[in-house]
DNA sequence: GGACATGTAAAGCGATCGTTTTACATGGCA
DNA sequence: TGCCATGTAAAACGATCGCTTTACATGTCC
């Protein structure tokens, strides 16, 4: 595979394991077997590597939406890929807004990053919430994603079965919305 | 005001705006204007600085939550402490979700403290649900906590006003559970 | 076969980290 | 007055940090 690529896979996992800041270059390095002078050829710097790891996080997430999305459901499937995701990653909070948080005050292209990214996936949970509703609902999809978001947190310090719970939370808004009762 | 009460009070700033490992005890301790002396006089170690600060801020919100209840609308009031406590102290995510996620392959008496305290959290919440719908909802209670951890970690990328959109829905389900229909 | 791109290995850079230590100021109490 | 607890100021400790550099091993293309 490509050197590259595999520098960000090996990082992301041991920044989803052991954190931002709190880890050093060696040990990013470590799982692809890459050398500092590697990355910096490649990233420019350690703050890079976190940007492209970033990116093709989110890339993979919403590649992975795309690509398993319901139409019969296509709200509650939204959980349903959550839940994989998890399952093959581990329940370790949403790496962007971990990312976020502890570069809040020291570099702004990641805060500034991580919200692009959050906008983007809440338009694609709009539009979700459009394709099972029929008609826009803003109210309803900002719902679906703080249970999204809620599940994605929650499931880190409890259990993964709490995505089920917030897909039929999800799923009863919808059809208190759509008029068609609980 | 107490030595030791200052120093975790500003810790805890400087934690909040700036993350918990890309930060020094200077830092730190330059809010309250002590020594590093007396922070390892007082708390041991920069860990055990950590320790504090995540004990004090969860008695802090829990003690307000008690306070702050509302009998009429129990759960919905939940979300009316969560919007006043991100007013006066910024909308940054749940601190306690933070550190765990830093501190995660690091210190496992954190993690085992944010747990427990997110275990006595969801308990909380499930008691209000209990008084609000008149009996017991397990499930009920994990959608409003899902919908809390949610507008928490929302807010930080968002606007506040997600938390009202997060206050609606609880209301909703509620209403949904409790047979009075939407 | 020589040039070049791409990679690892490893030493070393100054800076900063958490922590300890020494020195000194202050205030309440016996 | 003298003592001790409690605090700040500041230097210094070794370790580790992000990053640079030197040296060397590959493979590929002309």
């Amino acid at each position: 595979m490509d050197t590259r690529t595999e520098m960000i896979k090996g990082a992301a996992r041991t920044f989803e394991t052991e954190g931002f800041r709190g880890v050093g270059v060696d040990r990013l390095l470590a799982p692809s077997g890459s050398s500092t002078r590697t990355l910096y050829k490649h990233f420019g710097s350690r703050d890079g590597l976190v940007v492209a790891v970033l990116e093709a996080r989110h890339r993979a997430f919403m590649d992975r939406l795309g690509a398993e999305a319901d139409e019969i459901d296509p709200i509650g499937s939204l959980f349903d890929t959550l839940r994989r995701w998890l399952e093959t990653h581990g329940a370790w909070g949403c790496m962007l807004l971990r990312a976020r948080s502890e570069y809040a005050s020291a570099n702004a292209e990641i805060v500034a990053l991580v919200e692009q990214q959050k906008r983007e996936f809440r338009e694609a949970v709009a539009r979700r919430v459009e394709i099972g509703l029929g008609r826009a609902d803003t109210g309803l999809a900002t719902q679906v994603w703080l249970l999204f978001e809620g599940a994605t947190a929650a499931a880190s310090v409890s259990d993964v079965a709490v995505i089920e719970e917030a897909k039929r939370a999800a799923r009863a808004l919808a059809a208190v919305a759509s008029g068609r009762g609980p």
